[in-house]
DNA sequence: CATGAATGAGTGTTCATTCAT
DNA sequence: AATGAATGAACACTCATTCAT
C-alpha cells in the first residue's frame, strides 16, 4: 500500500516511544485499530453511514474518544484504514489462493481464485456494497489492489505459457484483472436474481478463460 | 431510473397550473436543476466532496438556497441526481449506439459502443473517479443502469443469433454486461500507464468477442 | 380593544380605497380574515402551533400568500387576531348574557354566566388550552377582556344593590372577575377526572354567590 | 412534576461515573443549567421571546453552544425547564406556608399563603406575564402545580374540619385551587390601578374564606 | 498514558416576507 | 387587484477535534 497521509498520526506516536516495550506496544495498537475498524463496520451494518460519527465509534470500540485520535488522525482515515485493511484481505487472499496452487492448471486456479473472492464478499454484500457506494474511499485504494491481483496473475499467466497463445502480456493482465474482479463483484452485487451464485462463478471461470486461450 | 421522490416537488408545483405556462416552467425547473448540478459538479473538481455545501451550491448555481430546496428536497438527493444524471446520459449513449449501428455486425457494434462509453468518461477521469469514490450514491443507480445495459445487449445479441453459438442467455448477457462496463471503466480509470487507451480500447473488444464466440 | 399595531396593515389597505364599492370590499376583507383565521385554528387543531406557517394558512385559507399580506402585517399580528377575535367573542357572550337577564335574580345570571362561558370553551377544550400555552398572545387582550368582564359586572351588581351587602365596589369587582373566569376556566381545563362539568357549574355559582353575600 | 425527559441526559451522564467526583459533577451540571436558565430569564427580559436563540442563550450563559446541548435536548426543553423550575418554586413556597402555618388558623394560614404566592410574583410581573403569554408551555405543568396545591389545600382544609361546614370535598378543593391561583396570578397582573396590592390580598383571603365558610 | 469534558465552526434547512408581474 | 416565485437572513443543532487533567 503506498505510504499514507492518514496514518502519520499513528506513526508519530509510535515513534515517540521507541526505546521501551516496543512490541507489546505495536501488538496493543493492532489490536486498538482493530477494534476501532471492527467498532466501525458494526455501525455500518446496523446504521448506516450517517451513524458514523468519531465518538460513537469510540463508544462501541470502549475506547475514549482521546485514544481513537492517538490512532487514527481524523475521521476521513477511518473509512480510509478500512478499506486498506480490506485491500490487504482480498490481496491476501489472491496470493494464498495463487501458492496453494501453482502446481494447477490455470483452470483451476481461476476457480479457486473466483470461488475465493466471491466468497470474502458474499458473506456480507450489503456491507460490501455500502463500502463502496457511501463510505469515501480513495481510488488509490483500489489500484493498489488491482497492482497486486495484477503482479499475481502475470506470474500465474507466464509460469503456464504453454497453455495460454502468446500475446502481449500488459494487455491481457489489463483484460484479466479487470475481468476478475467485475465478475466476482457483479456476481455478488449485481446478479440477476435468474442467476445462481454457482452459476456465475462457472461463467467467470469460462469467460476468463475464453479470453486467455483466443 | 426508477421514479424519483426528489422530482415530486417541482411536479406538483407544475400539475397545479395546467393550463398556462406549462412549457415554460417545465423548461425552467429542468434548466435550475441543470443549473445546480452544475454548481455540484465545479464544487467537486475544484475544492472536493467537503466543499459541496448546499449553500455554497446555491451561491455558485447564482440561485438563492430557498430556491434550491424547491427542486431538491436535500443534500443527498443532490448527489443522488447528479448519480442519475450520469446514469441516464450513459443509457442513451448505449441505447444510440445501437440503434445507429443495429445493421452493423456484432464486432463493429462493441467497437463503437465501447468508444462511446470510454469516451464519454475519458474527458473528466478525476470528476468520474470522484464520483465513484466519494460522493455518496445508491447502488441502485448502477443496478438500474446495468438493467437497461442489459436490455439493450439482449436485443444487440439476439438479433445476431447467427454470429454467436447459441448458449444461456442469462448468463451471457450477465457476463457481456460486466465485461463491457469494468473494461471501459477500467480503461479510463486503471489502465496502466505503458497501454494507450486506443489498445485498451482494441483489447476490450477482443475480450468481449472471445467471451461471445466460444 | 385598544388601538392595535397589528391592524394597521389592513386598515391601511382599506383606506386606500374609500371611493368605491366600500362596502362590499368591507365585507370581502372581514370573510378573507375570517378565512385566515379559520385556517390558523385548522392548523392549530390538526397539526400544532409549528405547523402554523404564514404560506400554510395561505394555502389551508385558499387564498395567495401575497393575499394574506395585505391584510395582516406578520404572523404575530395572526395570533394577536386570533385572540382579539376569541376575546371579543367572550365579550359579546357575557354582554348579550347581561342583558337577556337584565330582570333575573343575581343568581340566575351568574348562572347562565358561567353556563354561556363554560360551554364556549367545552366545546374544544384542547383548541382552548394550545390558544392559552402555545400560541404568543399580549397579555393586553386578557386585560381587555377582564375590563369588558368588569364593566358587565359592575352594571348587574349595582343594579341589584339590594341583593348583596354594600361593600368597597372595586375590590368586589377584582375578585368576582377573577372568580368568575378561573372557575369557567378551569372547569374545563383542570376539573379533576371525579368532578362532573355540571358540579363545576354549580359549585362555581356557589362560590361566587358565597363571596357576594358575605 | 413527572420525570423529565430533558434530564435524563445529564442523569445518563453521571451515573455512569458512580464512585468519584459524583457530588462535584451534580453540583456542575445543575449549576451550568441554572445558569443556561438564569440566561433565557435574562434575554426574555431585556430582549422578549424573539431574541431567546439557542446560540445566544449559551453566549449569555458563559458556556459553549455544544455544552447546552449536552443539558437540554432542544430548544423547546428550554422553555420547559423554566416553567418546571417555576412551578417547582411555587410548590415548594405553598407547602412551606403549609407546614410552618399548621398550628394557625384557617384565615392566617390562607393569608400567609396569598402573601407568599402573590410576593413570589410581585418581584418582576413582566417576566412572570411573558412566561404565561410569550414562552410556549405545556399545560402539564400548571397541572402539575394544581395538583401538589390541591394536595396541600386538602390537608390543610381536613385538618381544620371545624372550621368549616363539612361537604363535598373534591368540589371544595376545586374551587379553593381556583381561587387562590387565580386571585394571586390577577392581584400581581391584572389588579386595576384603584386597588392597591395590599388591599387585593385581603381580599382574596376574605373571598376564600367566604366561600369555605358558606 | 488515557480520558472525556468542552468546544464552536459550520451545516442543512425553514419560512416570513417582498415585489415583479 | 392578486399572485406566488423567489429570496436569504437566521436558526437549531451536530460532531470532529482538542487539551487540561
Amino acid at each position: 500500500m503506498p505510504r499514507q497521509a492518514q496514518r502519520t498520526g499513528a506513526q508519530r506516536a509510535t515513534a515517540r516511544r521507541r526505546t521501551e516495550r516496543r512490541q507489546p506496544q505495536q501488538l496493543r495498537s493492532r489490536q486498538t485499530v482493530e477494534a476501532i475498524l471492527e467498532a466501525v463496520v458494526q455501525l455500518l451494518q446496523k446504521r448506516g453511514v450517517e451513524a458514523v460519527t468519531t465518538n460513537r465509534v469510540a463508544e462501541v470500540a470502549g475506547v475514549s474518544i482521546g485514544w481513537v485520535y492517538q490512532y487514527v488522525p481524523n475521521k476521513r482515515a477511518l473509512f480510509v484504514a478500512l478499506h486498506d485493511r480490506h485491500v490487504e484481505q482480498m490481496s491476501r487472499l489472491v496470493e494464498a489462493a495463487l501458492i496453494t496452487h501453482a502446481a494447477d492448471s490455470l483452470e483451476e486456479l481461476l476457480s479457486q481464485l473466483v470461488e475465493a473472492m466471491i466468497d470474502a464478499h458474499a458473506s456480507d454484500p450489503a456491507l460490501y456494497e455500502l463500502l463502496l457506494t457511501e463510505v469515501p474511499h480513495r481510488a488509490e485504494g483500489a489500484r493498489y489492489f488491482e497492482s497486486r491481483l495484477r503482479a499475481a496473475l502475470r506470474l500465474a499467466i507466464t509460469s503456464r505459457a504453454k497453455e495460454t497463445p502468446a500475446r502481449d502480456l500488459e494487455r491481457t493482465l489489463f483484460v484479466v484483472t479487470q475481468l476478475l474482479q467485475s465478475l466476482c463483484h457483479g456476481a455478488v452485487l449485481h446478479r440477476p436474481a435468474r442467476l445462481s451464485l454457482a452459476a456465475a462463478k462457472e461463467e467467470a471461470v469460462r469467460a476468463i478463460l475464453a479470453y486467455l486461450r483466443s
